[in-house]
DNA sequence: CATTTCACCTGGTGGC
DNA sequence: TGCCACCAGGTGAAAT
């Protein structure tokens, strides 16, 4: 489901109504997908406070500590995969299926982690024997000019397949790759190494311009992606390419073509896109 | 090494 | 209605 801007949403919301508020009791379905084992993440969870919650790629960031500490000595990441979802709840909401974690809270509400397919992750870090969590690639809405085009450089596979690699950049999914490559007039299938500098300027800035509009309308809502309040999106009704194979393009009326690339479906404008 | 393919899961949709 | 093929926001391991 999340990809940029569903993270950014999801952790902005459970950032307001979580932080100052501390840990009391931490349960995990026998299902759950775990980096760490859930009898040390239940043990380091409780009696930790939320100091603070954010985004680093496409990773949900709490920092926690013990209540008004000024620095984290714990963290607690979510990967949300493709179906996971993060929701602040009262304690007596139902349970949706496929719910694997839920953090009971002082306030008395609770943190839940629902993930259908279970391709999300979970993991606890104690500071100081671990590293604090670092995404890998660069940030798509921090990176430079030059620092982007150098990403690219001698590389031969698929622009649309460097989007995705997390390693170059961090945050960028299917949705986002296929939506800025139209808005910057480029075909998916073009090698990374071969774009001019024009090209790769359009393209940096078509990835800004398309999360920061995707992160100001709450993000796309494809199927049942909410944030953490329960709410949906809205930026699928912006989208250009993306799962509009055979409808006609925005700007020029030729139906949007979908191949398969790095094992994804990919949608672009043959027109468009050169 | 860089790049590609596939497995990991459940659920929804559309054709027959 | 049922069955089946195919598709879906991601990523890491294995293969090439």
């Amino acid at each position: 489901m999340p990809e940029l801007p569903e993270v950014e949403t999801i952790a902005r919301g459970v950032h307001e109504r979580v932080r100052g508020d501390c840990i009391t009791q931490a349960w995990f379905s026998g299902l759950a997908p775990l980096k760490t084992p859930a009898a040390r993440q239940s043990k380091g969870l409780a009696g930790r406070t939320f100091l603070s919650v954010h985004r680093t790629g496409k990773h949900i960031v709490c920092e926690l500590g013990p209540a008004g500490a000024s620095a984290p000595d714990a963290q607690w990441i979510v990967h949300l995969g493709m179906t996971g979802r993060l929701l602040v709840t009262t304690p007596d909401a139902p349970v949706a299926p496929h719910t694997h974690a839920r953090l009971s809270l002082e306030s008395g509400r609770e943190l839940r982690f629902v993930d259908p397919r279970r391709f999300g992750r979970l993991e606890f870090r104690a500071l100081g024997k671990t590293d604090a969590f670092r995404a890998p690639g660069a940030d798509p809405l921090a990176v430079t000019g030059d620092e982007f085009a150098a990403l690219f450089r001698g590389r031969k596979l698929a622009i649309k397949a460097a989007l995705l690699n997390q390693a170059l950049l961090s945050g960028v999914g299917n949705i986002y790759a296929d939506e800025s490559l139209f808005h910057a007039g480029i075909r998916p299938r073009r090698a990374a190494g071969r774009l001019t500098r024009a090209e790769l300027d359009r393209l940096r800035e078509a990835l800004r311009t398309v999360l920061r509009h995707a992160i100001r309308l709450g993000g796309s809502s494809v199927s049942d992606y909410v944030d953490a309040n329960g709410v949906r999106g809205f930026f699928q009704l912006e989208h250009c390419v993306y799962l509009r194979t055979g409808e006609p393009c925005r700007h020029c009326e030729t139906p949007i073509q979908r191949i398969v690339l790095a094992g994804r479906g990919t949608h672009f404008c043959p027109h468009c896109q050169r």
